[in-house]
DNA sequence: ACTGGCACTCGTCCGTAGCGAGTGCCAGCA
DNA sequence: TGCTGGCACTCGCTACGGACGAGTGCCAGT
């Protein structure tokens, strides 16, 4: 499949062309809108060979052409740069996330601004449990048989669980408990912690090993089964865009879809360092998605990876714009992640 | 405006009709589908006082007749009783909210619950703070200059906000910090604490007092300025039943509003005791609602209301089954609530 | 290898016509 | 007075048909 320079320059015209106007794009228009240097008949037939590559196709038959996923997946590999953000950007991140006082509202801050600039769908990742390490773990009585579990992960995460213990116990006891699970686990990754918990069970003396237990219950399923991750989910609105022509019609899918955390996290959870993670279409492993798009990327103090964001909207988008703001704004929330 | 009997019977006809067929009903089918006693003609002159009235109208001349939103008003204040819940319903509920551990279980289960039996969009507001007392403080010391504050509240609300203090401060006087704050606030209703917590500071001795006084800012914005209410949202997809017949084919304002949290409050939030609010198209105070029907009640541990909850649809949504859900939900909700 | 020319396709945009659901009105009847 | 059957009328919906035009594929010429 030979497909030389000029026929990759129609491609990327192509798609230039119809992300603007959402219309089918001819051969006449696009020698006139840019400068190719040939007349319409010869880009007709690169278009020619590019439908039979299968990067464009004709809606209709007397229709202009349309990228197809194939095609907007080769502009975005190799005939695209990342737009650089412009200072109006810029600023606009810088003072949206200024002035967060906590995990929560940077993670809501975020998720507003992602799908503000983007004017799409945004999701936003807590920080994963899997990915952070205890800081502290709390226990308040509530009652003699119960106490409020509340583990503060170095990450800013913040989960908390009610404990219903077998039986009363006394406040010296609760003061051990406190002092056992913090000497053991403070530091650990969450990951890691299963084993430890048992242990402490195990080595715990015999009048706090009911209690231990029915504790270490509750920190299994807290800290790793249930709730694991969280997601913050804005711009829902921004679907409406481009009337019903994007996503076929139908919102119906893409909002049930948004509706289930699982899918959520498979689109914007699975990030890989210093990358930034193009789902194009088909290429959507969730059925419900197949008409949309996904830009996701993770994000983390330094270096390290503690959670993904990303978004989503119609295949019909701006990638180099999108795939810019979205790595900008992830690398500002590292960056106030760091500060903590 | 003399309104007998048989025109009322009209009218709920027409509503019932309408809601069930989403078309608008004529004269013939009416008198088909319901035992009226009287011909076509008679209820053709029973419509016309009724649209004179405003209780109904004709989207086209030649079409059958369209509940108006004065129309619903009326049939749910005069023409309706509330449908008791079927015992799959009955069951439906109780199967969903056993088993939560959680506040956030609770709220999350329900409002997904709601959405599913309705069929419509959920909204449950978290207990509302105001409406909250105290339990206990809890300060956590992250480093020598940062400490942790967690509210845990009577309605099993936990807050948490980072405290920045000016200065280093030693263990022993967080110790003292955390007894002061809870003997001065413990039990006390949320709403009521401000002048509390400036004695805390007035109070203080010398070397406690900055640290106090950067600890109260926090308290007072946490518990009282930001973050005060939370809400969780379930079932948009839900709003793309009937095609786009409702809403009169966009979706965007509704969408756009349910992202807001301040309308969601305002929506839900102002509960009154053991009453059933029902919002009506153009009775909504929001513009981008005023397609929308909302049906809300107050829920809580016995009689005190503590948080709102309802579902949004289409003006043309069932009323008795929608209100009959809402409250059974809120009913549960209330005695899961009363059990911490 | 590119270009101009040309025939062809087919979706879109009217305008017209027939159908039919539903109405309003009226005269007649209990 | 209130109900009914009958009837003319309205008007949205669908189908049909023709003009238009954007866009294509192909081909012969440079």
């Amino acid at each position: 499949m030979g497909l030389d320079d000029r026929k990759l320059a129609v491609l990327r015209a192509i798609v230039e062309d119809y992300v603007a106007t959402q219309e089918p794009v001819g051969s006449k228009s696009l020698v006139e809108r840019h400068q190719l240097g040939v007349s319409p008949a010869t880009v007709r037939n690169d278009m020619a060979v590019l439908e039979e590559e299968g990067y464009i196709r004709q809606p209709h038959t007397s229709a202009g052409r349309v990228p197809t996923d194939r095609g907007y997946r080769l502009f975005v590999d190799r005939l695209s740069r990342v737009k650089p953000l412009s200072p109006a950007e810029r600023r606009a991140i810088e003072r949206f996330l200024v002035g967060a006082v906590d995990l929560d509202d940077v993670v809501h801050r975020t998720v507003r601004l992602l799908a503000q600039l983007t004017r799409q769908v945004a999701v936003v990742q807590y920080p994963s449990l899997a990915r952070s390490s205890v800081r502290h773990l709390e226990l308040v009585p509530i009652s003699t048989t119960r106490l409020m579990l509340v583990m503060i992960a170095d990450t800013g995460r913040v989960e908390q669980r009610l404990v219903e213990l077998p039986g009363p116990i006394p406040a010296d006891d609760v003061t051990d408990l406190r002092r056992l699970v913090n000497e053991k686990l403070v530091g650990t990754r969450l990951s890691e912690t299963p084993p430890l918990v048992q242990a402490l069970v195990d080595e715990s003396v015999p009048h706090l090993r009911p209690a231990m237990t029915t504790l270490s219950t509750v920190l299994l399923e807290t800290l790793v089964e249930r709730h694991e991750e969280r997601i913050a989910l804005a711009g829902t609105a921004n679907l409406t865009r481009g009337g019903l022509l994007d996503f076929q019609g139908s919102l119906r899918p893409i909002l049930e879809a948004l509706e289930e955390e699982v899918v959520l996290l498979k689109l914007i959870g699975e990030a890989e360092p210093s990358t930034t993670r193009v789902l194009i279409g088909d290429e959507n492993e969730i059925d419900n998605l197949r008409a949309a798009s996904v830009v996701s990327t993770g994000y983390g103090p330094g270096a390290t990876i503690v959670g993904g964001l990303g978004v989503l909207g119609p295949t019909r988008m701006d990638y180099p714009g999108t795939i810019a703001t979205v790595r900008a704004v992830a690398r500002y929330v590292g960056e106030l992640l760091a500060q903590n």
